[in-house]
DNA sequence: GATGAATGAGATTTCATTCAT
DNA sequence: AATGAATGAAATCTCATTCAT
């Protein structure tokens, strides 16, 4: 009977604590995506983390907490392998189209973490909005950077009339825009909407008229910028 | 005081119809830009609009009429702010030029209006997706109409490669995302804005780091971009 | 411009006061039999009635007031209308016969009147149950009464064990339970509805058992009684 | 005093799941017997339970399933208790005398429940209408089966003219409506009640009026009605 | 470590009723 | 006589959060 009593209930596993975080952040972010910070609850967080919520509150804090834990992760995740991406020693238009490989792949293969970041991060403001409006910038002054960057060897950054950081906001939005678009004309292969917008900003409209293209070269037999 | 004392009646003043729902609307596309869908309670909304929430109900339905009402009065009001913008007689380069003026423009001037369209309305989806979508894809057919008859003279319809559509999707979403991160920069003036943009656009990187700039001229019949 | 504004409303056309009640009640009396009492709104009955609102307080009182009308009317309809079925000078059977007939014409026939009467009225209780008991009482006093005389020849009123209440309590549900099992075998003639009701009543199921029968006769050449 | 102290905690003991279901439904049936169901508050539900609105929601459901809960519990407590009345080895007659008496047995100690099913589940119709016509077919078997048996002895089901559940039907309705009545005069002994509508139903007015009296009688093997 | 039980507070929505014209 | 305009009050339901075990 004793020992009845003390058996540990048997489904409730004693998971280590970085296990039970890991497990509750997935979900976090799976039901933010979903529902945007307001309409997900903490009860289907917990339902799809598989932990009761007194866990969630023990281990990650309240629900703003929890909403700040989850687009950090994101963030860190999409600017490492935004950064990994790109390859320093290329020149600058093809460090921008790496970068916008690295950024595409991203968001294609981890669509919740960008929903979270770029649809609902931006929205909550109130509370957080300090911590948002920093990770947003960093985010957003990676791809930044890359125009700058490109622009520093030209002498673009004197040109102080510009903001490396718009342009680069400018762009991102560009590219959603083409994703979405893209959902309505599945017939075009992905590589050519990333050539596309390489096209776009590389060259600009002007050019473009002109009959001018940009294709990506291969530079020293590396991965990359092998599309049609 | 004495304008205090001739007040017929400090309250429940009759007003037709007509003149409750536009200081009910503009309630709430305040509030709703402040806090968001899910967060604005109509209990805000009454209290700015100065009239009890039965007759919000009564006259505009329930809170999701609410916002749909406060989306389509205030995309309508942009789109009409745009294409009051666009002059016809003018090289395609300008008519892009001005409908970006009139673009940021009415951001700089609408604010409230632009937070509202931009921001909530697309985090909450769902009934209002549509409405946002619609809105998009005016805006897209719009700048399409400029890109293909600036394609027209050149001869850049015939490169199949290209959809003028799609740059069309790629610039708009370009413009709102620079818009969106304007809403964090407010000391960049609008017409910044849109000669950024329209750099981008018409000279792409290329020829920015090379120090090129595209400049608004007066009209004067010929096409732009004359530096190339 | 002074005639302009002393016109009177063109679609409000001033009726005498008890057109407009009659509007009202038998609008109440649809929207009460159709929804319920709580169920029912003021506005709905106001709509149906093609009346404002403000005229039904004013001409019928507040909710209650309104029900409290509606029972009347209807019960008092009812009434006349079983009493007018009933011939004093006809053997007992016969008259409870006829009653039955009448009672289950004016059911027909007035269906919603019956519906607020029967299901409705005795629900709602609390702020007028006397009122109510009042009226149900005098309805299945009627059925009962014809009980009762049929009894009184007889000696069955000394009989203090029966109540011709309680009976004809027990005699309207036989008669609604019917109805309703109707609804589900509708090959059946009315006629014989009303015919196994009274031999149910009349002869109960001893007498059934073994094979005797009720029929109406014709007692004098006047109408009734006439179902195959 | 003393045990007031002792109590452990004032309130918020943590309960079983079952237990608070119990208390919950108590007190709905309390409740909706008393107000109906439009007029029932969930806040006065949850006071008379002792337990917040949140477990209600969260345990039964909202309004209507709690209703629909209340109904169901309650079907079956009658349906058992008339059933289990019921003794198959005596004759039709006296079968049907026992179930009158557990059916009258129970509207008088379960009175409650019995205004929940009769009054008010049938007011609200909609999605209650099912449950309740679901008990009365139901009830109108288990009758049906009395009645077919009895008539089978004399040959009646032989009579093309009866419906066995037709008649049933009848007097099921007479026994609801007798039950109501009930409410209203609560001075009558249930056994009374009983014995109204057996001799209603077996002897008929006809039998009645004559003077004549169906009685239970001691078991003996031989079927009823022998003053016929 | 882990959770079922429990709730305060606040959201949306509706309705009977009255005022001013 | 007649009504559009207006609202106080209350109903249902949800959610983030915590306690007791």
């Amino acid at each position: 009977m004793a020992q009845d009593a003390q058996r540990p209930a048997e489904r409730a596993k004693r998971l280590p604590r970085a296990v039970r975080e890991k497990q509750i952040l997935d979900a976090a972010v799976r039901v933010f995506s979903l529902h945007g910070y307001h309409s997900a609850s903490m009860d289907e967080i917990s339902d799809v983390a598989g932990v009761s919520k007194p866990m969630i509150y023990s281990y990650l804090g309240a629900k703003e907490d929890l909403f700040l834990h989850c687009i950090r992760r994101e963030a860190n995740r999409m600017l490492e392998a935004v950064q990994a991406g790109i390859r320093p020693d290329v020149p600058p238009d093809m460090q921008l189209w790496h970068g916008l490989r690295a950024f595409y792949g991203f968001v294609a293969s981890h669509r919740e973490s960008w929903v979270v970041l770029h649809r609902h991060a931006i929205t909550v403001g109130g509370p957080f909005a300090d911590e948002i409006t920093d990770l947003r910038g960093k985010a957003i002054k990676l791809v930044g950077g890359l125009v700058v960057s490109a622009g520093a060897r030209k002498g673009l950054a004197e040109q102080v009339e510009f903001s490396g950081e718009g342009l680069a906001a400018a762009l991102v939005g560009a590219a959603e825009s083409l994703a979405d678009w893209w959902l309505d004309h599945t017939d075009v292969p992905d590589g050519v909407l990333a050539s596309w917008l390489m096209n776009l900003a590389w060259l600009g409209f002007n050019d473009l008229v002109e009959g001018q293209l940009w294709r990506p070269r291969e530079h020293d037999g590396e991965h990359g910028a092998d599309q049609a």
